[in-house]
DNA sequence: GTTTGACCCTGTAGTGACTACAGGGTATCC
DNA sequence: GGATACCCTGTAGTCACTACAGGGTCAAAC
């Protein structure tokens, strides 16, 4: 199949598959007589692999371990459990961070409820008395 | 005050200082006979609203927005609070989208307990079995 | 008087994972 | 023969920095 096809089915942008081709995660294919690239089931697979584990968070530089574990089955897991803890504790960090984050924004949001000019505004006033150093209501 | 100093009161490294003149958000100050930056109290001011606002996740481009508010005081403070709800918004559904990743990865981790061949490790099974279009747990 | 070290300058390139062209070639249908 | 849809390479842009390279300035210590 195409570069189109292939983009289809997986639902990828051509360039996307073109650039996982140049960061050597997706093998090149063979080219027909017009210089396409012809693409057969493994490499449908392989990019599925790769954009599930997209879906899941990953980096590239961690498919790429993945994928090499995939083709040397004889290998220790215990590097794919530690690659998939990392990802948990880097996503439950980011989550926390945000939590933090949307408390912070949810109290600014309150300093202003009604329409005015800007300079009467909670936020901004809020936002103001932060940058001269004095405590602000969100961050305590 | 020179650069060092002013990055050291704000917790901001000298680069990003420099970074934000270039990007328009901070004034570039006067320069003494060194050609060295020197700082004023509202330089620091400008650049801890600038900071205290990026730890609220806010993009340059909306303390662009937020700077020009409060240069012009007598603006309807409406977009202000556009700006905010925006951000909210969109810590929000970031903050779902990553509780539904928590929950793929953790399914996916509960796939392999013990230390053993990657051919044998119900992660990598799953990721294979997955990439060849198959159901899996974390995407249902 | 020179050397050391801390500070400052400009400018450019790199990060990650794409995305968006520009400028061209190819295939197929009408 | 022309329109359209597809394909190619290569480069630049995104965002908010960060990390140099290669140089200048200044004060204190030796």
């Amino acid at each position: 199949m195409r570069i189109g096809l292939l983009a289809k089915r997986t639902g990828c942008e051509v360039e996307t598959i073109r650039y996982y081709e140049k960061e050597g995660l997706l093998a090149a294919p063979i080219r027909d007589g017009s210089g396409y690239r012809r693409y057969e089931g493994r490499h449908l697979e392989d990019l599925q692999f790769i954009r599930h584990c997209r879906s899941l968070g990953m980096r590239l530089a961690e498919i790429r371990i993945l994928l090499n574990f995939r083709d040397q089955p004889h290998q220790d897991c215990e590097q794919v459990n530690r690659l998939l803890d990392a990802q948990i504790i880097r996503v439950q960090e980011q989550m926390l961070a945000m939590q933090t984050l949307l408390e912070q924004l949810n109290l600014l949001r309150a300093e202003c409820v009604v329409r005015q000019q800007s300079v009467e505004c909670g936020i901004m006033k809020t936002l103001n008395l932060a940058a001269k150093g004095e405590k602000c209501p969100c961050h305590e």
